[in-house]
DNA sequence: CAGTGGTCTAGACCACATG
DNA sequence: ATGTGGTCTAGACCACTGG
């Protein structure tokens, strides 16, 4: 872990325009980011505390504090109590196809993809779980709560929902190696499509800022993916969410012809 | 316009929690979010100004501005300076069938939809136009560039390009109605079609501010949409910008049954 | 001109995480 | 115990908008 310090005295040098131009905190925060995006701040790097980074820049902890609030907000920097600032592992941003296998549609090709699995649970289907699904409200479901990391950041925290009927040995058969494909194949399910994606926008919870990385109440994307069997019946749920700036997701219409697998993602 | 004064010192009455249980400046965030969402401010209501309302709440006014801004990033206030600051009609979030033709998407249906043309240039293509439309960078296109206002709410900023050449008359064809629909239809294409959409997020830039009239470096949701004539040539080429939380959109897979052609929004 | 929002400062207290 | 980020205050000056 190098010492930032250095970096940011050199930032900090170039003196800032008269105010009532651009705001400094505006100044201050653009400085930052664009360090960030040229790679003189590295993924993880531990920036100096607020008392310290004011008085390198020159103004008051809180109008140090605007700008990092702003650069926190746009997911470039992270903030924990009692610890420090840090900086925030950025992707570039990812394209994904939206309807292949994670690994193969990100775009371009990610050094490292990992897979965590937050929690997997047998519960009974709420109403917007049912009607998905086309179940009946407390039906027995099974749920999976996953995390993406791509190139150490975190880039999409994922709640997927199962009929537990269809899929009677799931635990069994997601364990070995973690993947949802597997669990449909042991079940005799292969070549199941993407019937429907919708996406939104909304504001971090508690909950998922944790899991991202985020402060709370960051702007987030979220998705809704259902995917069926290739008798048509909806097999599988999934609730995505996803920081701001991640990813592009690509969505191009089916094409029969392309009846490869995906993995549930 | 009715006075929000005395709603607000409704608002303000009930004592806050004991500090540091949660802020005071995210209570009062929360109670001015659950009044607009409860339909108690409605759109365009103009709320009093900062220093009068930091006295109904007791607090100072940097806190109160603390709470004005988080509302404005989520969308919900539009401060103007020199004027006030507002309540931004907020419909609620509609879902959209992207694909098909706005108006139609459109779920829950909507009072009033409007469409307003703000640019509309003849040009060079870009790189990344002429990557889209297949054609070579400078060659001749044309750009136009819109704004759907739902239910009082500016809701989606587009900006199109066409290739020239195939869209000869577009001038002429597009006056009429402002229907981009009918343009093609003036050159004989019908049953056009999404090839494909892509979606991302970011953070509004000042133009798509002013028009959305939302706060600078608002969060947006972005889209890219290409759509093709039936013989498969690339026609439109469209950048659209939305407010993060106005809209939902709806991708399904493209099904051959479905050839009605879309307003190409 | 008066009123509005936007920026900035100086100083204080608190809660949290770590050693 | 120390250092960190999180919150809050009091008071000041500026720039924009409108009548």
């Amino acid at each position: 872990m190098t010492d930032t310090e250095p970096l940011l005295l050199t930032l900090a040098a170039p003196a800032f325009d008269a105010r009532s131009l651009r705001p400094i905190w505006k100044q201050i925060a653009d400085r930052l980011h664009s360090a960030c995006a040229d790679g003189l701040l590295l993924g993880d790097a531990r920036l100096p505390g607020e008392i310290r980074m004011a008085e390198i820049f020159g103004v008051t902890r809180v109008t140090m504090r605007r700008a990092l609030a702003r650069l926190q907000q746009e997911g470039i920097l992270q903030a924990r109590k009692g610890v420090g600032i840090f900086v925030r592992p950025m992707p570039l941003r990812y394209r994904l196809d939206h309807g292949n296998r994670f690994a193969d549609g990100l775009d371009p090709p990610a050094a490292k993809i990992g897979a965590t699995t937050l929690a997997m649970e047998r519960g009974q289907a709420e109403a917007e779980e049912a009607e998905a699904l086309h179940l009946s409200p407390g039906d027995a479901v099974i749920r999976l709560t996953r995390l993406r990391v791509v190139d150490d950041a975190p880039v999409y925290l994922s709640r997927k929902t199962f009929p537990a009927d269809t899929l009677p040995r799931f635990e069994a058969a997601y364990a070995a190696r973690s993947s949802v494909r597997d669990v449909f194949e042991a079940h005799g399910i292969a070549g199941y499509r993407r019937v429907q994606t919708r996406v939104s926008g909304g504001f971090a919870t508690d909950a998922e800022a944790v899991a991202l990385r985020l402060s709370p109440r960051t702007p987030v994307l979220r998705t809704v993916a259902l995917n069926a069997a290739p008798d048509g019946r909806i097999i599988e749920y999934s609730l995505g969410t996803w920081p701001l700036t991640a990813v592009e997701l690509v969505l191009t219409p089916y094409d029969p012809s392309q009846t490869e697998p995906f993995d549930a993602d």
